[in-house]
DNA sequence: GATTGAAATATTGCATAACAAGGCTTACTG
DNA sequence: CAGTAAGCCTTGTTATGCAATATTTCAATC
């Protein structure tokens, strides 16, 4: 295991997080998404977004609109449900206890 | 995606960083390594623990002897070795990383 | 008007990880 | 010597992230 796959493992599942958390401050489409999650350092590409954004849409979380662009084709804003804002919620909670499982095993 | 399978993904990789720094304070056995994991309410089966150990020690992070048990079959004692404490070191630094990129996207 | 290029959407195939379920071996105890 | 517990391990399933690629739309240029 080299330390990028580490840090891809790592990361598993807590994209879903980023994705409600970004689009709980403002409705979004996939690249300025990507570009918020590159801003913060988490490097993300397409092939990994679309089928979350896909998914989170089936199961509620996410609903979308067309809207033009200055250039180019149309844009697909995202934005959450009532279903995503509450996933988020779990999901803050989630992420606190992990960070104190980690702390408790880490002995800092 | 429920609850459970949430808590399942957040945590891929993750396992790797808490089973070295579980090794680095003391030597210990699969079922002594559940408990402690289990300790920190980090739940984990025997199913998912040895494959991870086997990994590690065939990565030359873990070496293991074996010793007596007061009761029942001998205990394998997997330790830590200079590779598995510069990888545990790597993990912190990585483990920190995320949590940084989480306060940023999360916005707290 | 045809062509090129960029922006944006989306899918497919692959590697890897966690888990459920079950099996195997060793030692102690009645 | 049969039963039980402790300990070790493997197989099959499912889900995820990513590389690679395809498709569509619009504007600008030739």
């Amino acid at each position: 295991m080299n330390e990028e796959n580490v840090k891809v493992q790592m990361r598993k599942g807590i994209l879903e997080y980023c994705i409600l958390a970004i689009l709980s401050r403002e409705d979004s489409y996939a690249p300025k998404i990507i570009a918020e999650l590159k801003a913060a350092q988490m490097i993300v590409v397409e092939g990994t977004l679309y089928p979350i954004l896909t998914r989170q849409k089936n199961a509620g979380l996410l609903t979308y609109r067309w809207e033009e662009s200055p250039q180019g084709p149309p844009r697909k804003y995202y934005m959450l449900t009532e279903a995503g804002r509450q996933q988020l919620a779990m999901l803050d909670e989630a992420w606190e206890e992990l960070v104190e499982q980690i702390k408790v095993i880490r002995g800092k």
